[in-house]
DNA sequence: TGAACATATGAATAAATGCTCATATGTTAG
DNA sequence: CTAACATATGAGCATTTATTCATATGTTCA
């Protein structure tokens, strides 16, 4: 029975292949980081109603807050987050800020999120 | 000028039909919940590395937290959560158990992460 | 210019989260 | 059965995070 077979798994005796070839398939940390901040974004329902809402259409603050129910400082410092993330954009008209999609990746990662949870 | 053309947006004059329109087409609150929680789980890059490795093939705990360069607890509880969302799934050969993942949509929900981020 | 409105933001707080450490559970070999 | 191995899990701790409250910034209109 060669080395690499052993069914033994202690830190001296790892499928050492195995380990090596995935370690060195593995994205750059920099690249995994920034994925896991993404779907962070996603990964909290106020954010996700917002999103949610911009698919249908582009709002200003106020009616977001007053359609979620909250208020427009929770809705501001979401607003930030999303914007930090390239996902919403604003721009001013008048006194009212205007937020829309800035990415059309949002709609496809929703719907396979949603896929998933109706399963 | 009639009312709902009124630019103006505090509690009392808000754009209500475009309020409530969008109010009415907002999912129910478990989906919503649901669909935040899935991504929660993506939200977090020592998870986003499991996937990654289980992108490439199955592989046991063990070899998990020696590629990962990770404690076998933290994995573990990380792998928990990861089957509680119905990512991964795990059986048991012999001593170890094996964990993959469990459903297709984890590889289209990254790549469309992968896409926004690399933009 | 000043008042009213719309949004942004800093500080504070409570809750959620990820890891460690110790230990429990479950499996196999002797 | 017992020892060794593989994995799971509870408690504790440090960090992050979502919201609130107060206030600052920026715009419009009179």
């Amino acid at each position: 029975m060669a080395i690499q077979d052993v069914e033994q798994c202690d830190l001296h005796e790892v499928h050492e292949d195995k380990v090596r070839r995935l370690a060195a398939e593995m994205p750059d940390e920099d690249s995994l980081y920034d994925l896991a901040e993404l779907f962070k974004a996603f990964g909290d329902s106020t954010r996700i109603r917002i999103m949610f809402a911009l698919l249908k259409e582009e709002i200003c603050v106020c009616d977001l807050a007053e359609t979620l129910g909250m208020t427009q400082s929770a809705v501001s410092h979401q607003l930030r987050l999303l914007k930090q993330a390239r996902l919403v954009a604003g721009r001013r008209e008048g006194k009212q800020i205007i937020y829309y999609l800035a990415d059309d990746h949002v709609r496809t990662i929703i719907e396979m999120g949603m896929e998933h949870v109706n399963e």
